[in-house]
RNA sequence: GGAGAUAUGGCAGAGUGGUCGAAUGCGGUAGUCUUGAAAACUAUUGUGCGGCAACGUACCGGGGGUUCGAAUCCCUCUAUCUCCGCCA
């Protein structure tokens, strides 16, 4: 979330900049304000009542102590009406505290001056494109119906032992993805990138900590008995090592790298779009995160994305990146850049990768900073991006790669599956 | 799942009602000494909030309670450890 200091003192400049993202906070912010220098006043007035108590305790003890009880006694009933005091300021100080809080959760990230305009994702601007887009033999098929011929997932399998949306991957299929993850991972830890294995189930803090929760439950599959969420995206237990951490200025920046199995309910959506791999329940992503000083956290996004840029193009895959605009941009982000590769066969761009710079918003909630040169503690700024998500890369390679002969595997990816073609 | 024990600063570890934000040791930082380093010595060294600052205030696993006053007493939750059971 924003940082009530920066709300404080740049209020102005944060409602202009949130319309960039269409989000309206004149109300809620002007509310805060209120809130805010209420809750400055009662923790001042507080703060010397406390201190009164303090004090008269202290004298008390020693009163105690040279067996001047009498006095002692008499001091106690000072104290009654001060703790009376004391208990309402302090409960109305808790109370402007979650109202704040509350308020603050409901406000998205600040975007960053470079987000475009724009309401749609029409409006997104494509700044970056790569690769041909090749031409298909006339009986070109889409991936699911290739996927079916070829045996490689099975839909409706997936349907009888779970429900739509979770595929049985097989054969040459299964092999394919454990591949592309091997691949994804190798060339990550080349980047840099330490590989961690996270948790698949997170508490409800570590929701929170990344901006999952409140509001958007509703995007992740709940363990009520436990009180668990399966994890939507690494971002989630990764970036959540962090949370509550003061790192030394010297261990930045924070490279981390994850493959896990990814869980997202995404109800709401049905026909075309939702064919095939387009868009499923479990779905599996190697994803990259850093942590990073504020300096430096615009250079590691570009960095990220040579990162991605480079997979798609040692995976043959025409590709283009887009500037999300103001509405299509996330809540919690202060900028984002999408991957879509093309599907010849759909006709269609596919997203395959989001990279995003957070700044200091999921780092305020996770509390994740660092010692400056003043020896202050200041947030750190948090990015994290997708290298790659697999379902529409899968799609991307069977219908851009396949020939009269079968599918061809891209040179990159033969020593790790180990067969040049299927058919 | 059953029984018992424990939870204190970066780490180790004292502290069982007031003078405790907390002894001591290790570690970190700065300095003295040294050509330099080590050793030794000296000082300093948690976080949040309010305040220009002085300073005030809160935090000893989380929440609640008793008390004029709680790291310390009580309740509760959670985590860890040991033993038993079960299991991969």
């Amino acid at each position: 979330m924003i940082e009530l200091n920066n709300i404080r003192e740049n209020h102005k400049e944060i409602i202009k900049r949130l319309k960039i993202k269409n989000f309206d906070g004149e109300k809620l912010i002007s509310e805060l304000i209120d809130l805010d220098k209420k809750k400055r006043e009662i923790q001042t007035e507080n703060d010397a009542l406390l201190n009164k108590r303090n004090t008269i305790s202290k004298e008390i003890g020693n009163l105690f102590k040279s067996g001047k009880s009498e006095e002692a006694n008499a001091l106690k009933n000072e104290t009654k009406s001060l703790n009376d005091n004391i208990q309402e300021l302090k409960d109305s100080f808790s109370e402007l505290e979650s109202k704040i809080a509350e308020i603050l959760y409901q406000i998205p990230n600040i975007p960053n001056a470079d987000v475009p305009l724009g309401k749609t994702p029409e409006d997104n601007l494509t700044i970056f494109e790569n690769g041909e887009i090749q031409e298909l033999p006339e009986n070109a098929k889409p991936h699911w119906e290739l996927a079916k011929e070829l045996d490689l997932i099975d839909f409706d399998l997936g349907v009888k032992i779970t429900g739509a949306g979770f595929p049985v991957y097989k054969g040459k299929g299964a092999k394919l993805q454990r591949a592309l993850i091997n691949f994804f991972l190798d060339e990550a830890e080349t980047a840099g990138y330490n590989e961690v294995i996270p948790p698949l189930l997170v508490n409800e803090e570590s929701g929170f900590g990344t901006g999952q929760l409140p509001d958007k439950e509703g995007q992740m599959y709940h363990a009520t008995e436990d009180n668990f969420y399966l994890i939507p995206t690494a971002e989630v237990p990764v970036t959540n090592i962090f949370r509550d951490v003061i790192i030394k200025k010297e261990d930045f920046p924070q490279k981390l790298t994850a493959y896990t199995p990814c869980f997202r309910r995404e109800a709401g959506s049905y026909g075309k779009d939702v064919r095939g791999l387009n868009r499923l329940h479990q779905f599996d992503k190697v994803e990259i995160v850093q942590v990073q000083h504020p300096k430096n956290s615009y250079k590691a996004l570009d960095e990220m994305i040579e990162h991605i840029k480079n997979l798609l193009e040692k995976l043959e895959l025409p590709y283009r990146i887009l500037k999300l605009c103001g509405g299509d941009l996330g809540f919690t982000a202060a900028i984002t850049y999408d991957f879509e590769v093309f599907s010849a066969a759909q006709e269609k761009w596919l997203e395959v990768s989001s990279v995003s710079n957070f700044e200091t918003y999921q780092a305020n909630r996770l509390k994740l900073r660092f010692k400056n040169e003043a020896g202050k503690t200041e947030l750190a700024h948090t990015l994290n991006g997708s290298a790659l998500a697999l379902p529409r890369i899968v799609a991307a390679l069977l219908e851009n790669h396949q020939t009269e002969n079968g599918i061809k595997i891209p040179k990159a990816l033969i020593p790790y599956t180990k067969f040049d073609t299927i058919n």
